[in-house]
DNA sequence: GATAATCTACGAAGGATTTCGTATTTTAAG
DNA sequence: CTTAAAATACGAAATCCTTCGTAGATTATC
């Protein structure tokens, strides 16, 4: 039922951030901490919300004379088809190919080498 | 000394793709191959590659009457730079978020999952 | 209740991408 | 040489994204 369809541009990304982040928010709440990486007019944010409103990509409700803007898309799915674009668009279908040159490129931490390590043995079990 | 900046759109990407596996080709040549996917006019392939040869993607040559096309940028580079880009933007910097999201979808083949291992190992030795 | 502050709505400009039509050039055939 | 075929050059339309200005509405303050 939802728009699989519907990847976020870019600045509408930097808005499901910040809606990811803390939740449920006003316009002048997200504008403020799109602030502090570019400098943009009030308005732009305000459009670009309305226009995600229009795309579903987030709901509104009036609070007092506010709107209370929140999220309908989860990062999780996001994340997930950003991942599933990359891998066809760019490495042609090979996942594991993104895999081994991403690990070729960053260390991973301790805890992310177990987790790592878990999801290895997995994968060799069965 | 290479343009970092330029990011090929998904349209030019195709067209790389095509040049990487071909080697130098002709628009012609690139242009029935692009067709197995989408329908095109045959001056929009050209007036790509045209955009593309300014842009310094990809370089050409005049054999006869007919120019030879070669990709300037390569394959490693833009897979390198596209998992840069998803990892900062999408992943919030965190490229070890995107490896183990990416296993927990696809599953490894046994040389895949050889390679991980080996490399995995590596990080473990120091 | 007048004025200022805060929000919203809306239109439109500017740039980038993709697309194609038309015109021009070059090569090949008769 | 003339005509047809193949390739290139170029301009421009159509769409999307980002941006902002202006106008209107609502709320709070004095």
């Amino acid at each position: 039922m939802s728009n699989h369809k519907l990847k976020p541009t870019e600045a509408e990304l930097d808005i499901l951030q910040i809606l990811w982040k803390l939740g449920p928010s006003t316009v002048k709440t997200v504008h403020e901490i799109c602030g502090r990486h570019k400098e943009t007019g009030y308005t732009t944010t305000l459009k670009l919300m309305q226009i995600m409103t229009e795309k579903g990509l987030i709901t509104r409700e009036l609070s007092g004379k506010t709107h209370i803007y929140t999220a309908l898309i989860t990062e999780e799915h996001i994340k997930s088809s950003a991942v599933t674009e990359l891998v066809e668009e760019v490495f042609e279908g090979s996942a594991m190919e993104l895999v081994i040159q991403t690990l070729g490129h960053y260390k991973p931490n301790g805890e992310e080498l177990e987790e790592i390590k878990r999801l290895i043995r997995d994968f060799e079990i069965k």
